[in-house]
DNA sequence: CCTTGACCTTCCAGTGACTGGAAGCCCTAT
DNA sequence: ATAGGGCTTCCAGTCACTGGAAGGTCAAGG
């Protein structure tokens, strides 16, 4: 299978497909005219990936999770640890965004925002409002 | 004013604010000897640019702020849109880390996280359930 | 058979927003 | 005199791609 149809059946683009296998991610046969040729497992493995780094994990963590993938010996207690530390990160990410969601609330509900040029949201970025 | 107190004053790592030098963000005096020479209205920015950062604004759109700060004949209106439009991508961003949220912890609670080697976490990110 | 256009290859460079580190100057205190 | 800390510049690295150039390959249409 061409790079193209594996990105499509990967949701990937092509370019990244050749970024994680420069990376070490994945090493797919070489077709007689040097295209690459992925196999079913492949697009396995690019699904895995796809769907690991689109819920927030970092590449290397995504290494690692596809070697205990991989690894038929490996403890589920290492990827709980993982997944675990992941959506603590995700929970202090979101919090963040609400205070900040409630900043910017504020300072837009209280701009008046018409040709006058005094302004709350740049007082507020100044500092010079609470 | 050196550059280590204007740093500690505005919250800012030397090394970001020599980089928004570089970016054309301000423009400090130097001293006699070669040092960068601060002014309070020089730490006032950087401290605009340290609140806006933290906010979500993107460093271009910081300039743009910035210069919007600056320009006595400027529109709040103009104001008002950036801001607006962050506001708009934080809840977006909200909504997104709450899915994940969801995904993450529901594939927690299933993996019972001891030493077997059959993993719900894995195989939801294999897709090999839903 | 030739051309066109889509798809593939490699390699190099750029993104954003810093961050780290080397080499060397400046200033103060002991 | 020397030790330390802070300052300078410049170059390189980070992360996870992304864009683009230059060129090879393949199937279809004329």
């Amino acid at each position: 299978m061409n790079i193209g149809t594996a990105a499509e059946r990967a949701g990937l683009p092509a370019k990244t497909i050749r970024y994680y296998e420069d990376i070490g991610l994945l090493r797919p046969d070489r077709q007689g005219n040097g295209y690459r040729d992925y196999s079913a497992q492949d697009v396995h493995r690019l699904r895995f990936l796809q769907r690991s780094r689109s819920l927030g994990f970092s590449v290397d963590e995504c290494r690692q999770l596809l070697s205990l993938y991989s690894d038929k010996e490996r403890e589920s207690a290492e990827v709980k640890a993982i997944a675990q530390t992941k959506l603590t990160e995700v929970e202090t990410k979101i919090a963040e965004l609400k205070g900040l969601h409630e900043l910017l609330s504020h300072l837009v509900a209280h701009c008046h925002g018409d040709e006058r040029p005094d302004c709350p949201i740049l007082d507020g970025l100044a500092g010079e409002t609470h």
